[in-house]
RNA sequence: GGAGAGGUGGCCGAGUGGUUGAAGGCGCAGCACUGGAAAUGCUGUUUAGGGGCAACUCUAACGAGGGUUCGAAUCCCUCCCUCUCCGCCA
């Protein structure tokens, strides 16, 4: 499993280390070089010896084939030959896979190269706004704007405190109208991004380590994920990571190109170290829902591919004239497996900021690399990994939350935006 | 959960110790034939890594990992997965 491409690595070392050092932290690239040339010069040798042993296996059954007496002294000679071989061999086989295993370790838990176009800088101070979009949609009553889980709950719509004992706390029942609200959300989203050309697919949301691990969650971020020991099988913190997996360890032909999904999932997520934070509200939930767009394109067409994911996003906000603004992030903030990457934040008027709603990357192969998804161009030899990008379309929580609070009413009704109304029976007010 | 069967190239499918990276078929590509096409015939058709300007060459891979052997797709062990029947179940 070639990681961040190690011929890369070997031939443009300095361009690699650059690239990583505007992500800031320690990469220890040389030990990675030093394994990579020692097993390189083990495996040379390696294949000498097993090049002998081969001829050896061939010379036999011809010599004895020619006549020569199997039990005689010529054959006994090749046979202690190919012996001693073999136990040279078997001195050096471990060394090389330890060596390898070393490097492959080593070599997962290195991130994405950040792409040309990403802003330098160490953190998400530095990321970029690119546009807002909707600044006549913001409430003007500001010291009436209450926040969306008093509404919810006022309303009858949000549980949380139920849920506490459901199952702990950071979940939520969604009731009645809520849970209709939820589902409209969701159904909307879905018809939105199938007329954009997505092919919906409902994956499983249980799955196994070596598909977490193409996407990137796994080896570093175990932590973040619930996982089913008995099993070994972990729970999605989002559908990019069954979607892309559908194709891992397939060569796609290059007419198959670009594969466009859409899912609905539940997400989870452990959340862990962010004990403060978000502690109210439909924020930041160990389980949420979201709708997700994931793309396998042609390197040639990535950042098209890229920009157009974008305004698919975006578009859910608009059809709700719901006001947001659009981030690029730095180098210092990007995800693990992005090599470029924008967010969209949603306007929540009790915060009176900007929340993260989606988050559109680019891969580039950098998943393709780890979960081996390559294409074929027909009449052109070998093959190439392919490029995948994911986003969000939307996170359904956080819409409904800045739903609740732009849509408020001064009597404390929410009103829906009219393109939810067909999904609600007509209704037009919770 | 109990009993059984099986995992081979893009696909189907042969192959139980010795030039088998793998017969045969399908598919695909090129060429021939044709006015054009079908049919037919011939040729070719895996991937990854190393070395060479290149022709080319070496190594690895028959679910995964170990073992036996000079030599394993073929024998042994462990694990994973799939299928069938029974049980259970939304």
């Amino acid at each position: 499993m070639p990681v961040l491409d190690l011929k890369q690595l070997r031939e443009q070392t300095d361009f690699v280390r650059d690239r990583l050092a505007r992500r800031g932290g320690d990469y220890d690239l040389d030990a990675i070089l030093q394994l990579d040339s020692q097993q390189r010069d083990l495996v040379a040798q390696r294949n000498q010896l097993q090049a002998r042993s081969n001829e050896i296996g061939k010379a036999i059954p011809q010599k004895i084939k020619a006549g020569s007496d199997p039990k005689g002294p010529e054959i006994a000679a090749l046979k202690s030959e190919g012996s001693e071989a073999k136990t040279q061999l078997s001195d050096l086989e471990p060394q090389v896979k330890a060596l390898q295993d070393e490097m492959g370790d080593r070599l997962l838990q290195l991130p994405n190269l950040p792409s040309d176009e990403t802003p330098s800088g160490k953190n998400e101070t530095e990321n970029v706004e690119i546009f807002r979009w909707g600044d006549e949609y913001k409430p003007t009553n500001p010291e009436e704007i209450r926040p969306h889980w008093e509404i919810g709950e006022q309303l009858g719509i949000l549980d949380f405190k139920r849920a506490v004992k459901v199952a702990q706390s950071r979940f939520v029942n969604l009731i009645g109208l809520g849970a209709a609200l939820e589902r409209a959300l969701i159904s909307f989203m879905l018809d939105q991004q199938i007329a954009a050309g997505y092919v919906e697919v409902m994956p499983p949301v249980l799955v196994s380590t070596a598909t977490l691990t193409g996407t990137g969650q796994l080896p570093k971020f175990a932590e973040e994920s619930f996982k089913c020991a008995e099993d070994d099988l972990w729970l999605t913190p989002t559908a990019e990571v069954p979607l892309t997996n559908l194709y891992r360890d397939e060569v796609l032909d290059a007419s198959d190109l670009p594969i466009h999904h859409c899912a609905y999932t539940p997400c989870f997520r452990r959340e862990a170290g962010s004990y403060g934070k978000d502690t109210r509200g439909l924020i930041r939930l160990h389980q949420f829902n979201k709708v997700e767009m994931v793309k396998l394109v042609h390197p040639d067409t990535s950042a098209d591919e890229h920009q157009a994911m974008l305004a698919n996003a975006t578009a859910i906000l608009e059809a709700l004239d719901l006001p947001y603004r659009v981030i690029e992030l730095c180098s210092g903030d990007l995800g693990f497996s992005a090599n470029r990457c924008y967010d969209v934040e949603v306007w929540l008027p009790s915060a009176n900021t900007y929340r993260e709603i989606s988050s559109c990357s680019n891969c580039g192969d950098f998943q393709a690399r780890r979960a081996n998804i390559r294409f074929k161009t027909p009449g052109q030899k070998g093959t190439q990994f392919v490029h995948t990008l994911n986003g969000s379309g939307l996170a359904v929580g956080r819409t409904m939350s800045a739903l609740l609070e732009n849509y408020q009413q001064p009597n404390g009704a929410v009103q829906i935006p009219t393109v939810l109304q067909p999904y609600l029976g007509g209704r037009t007010v919770l």
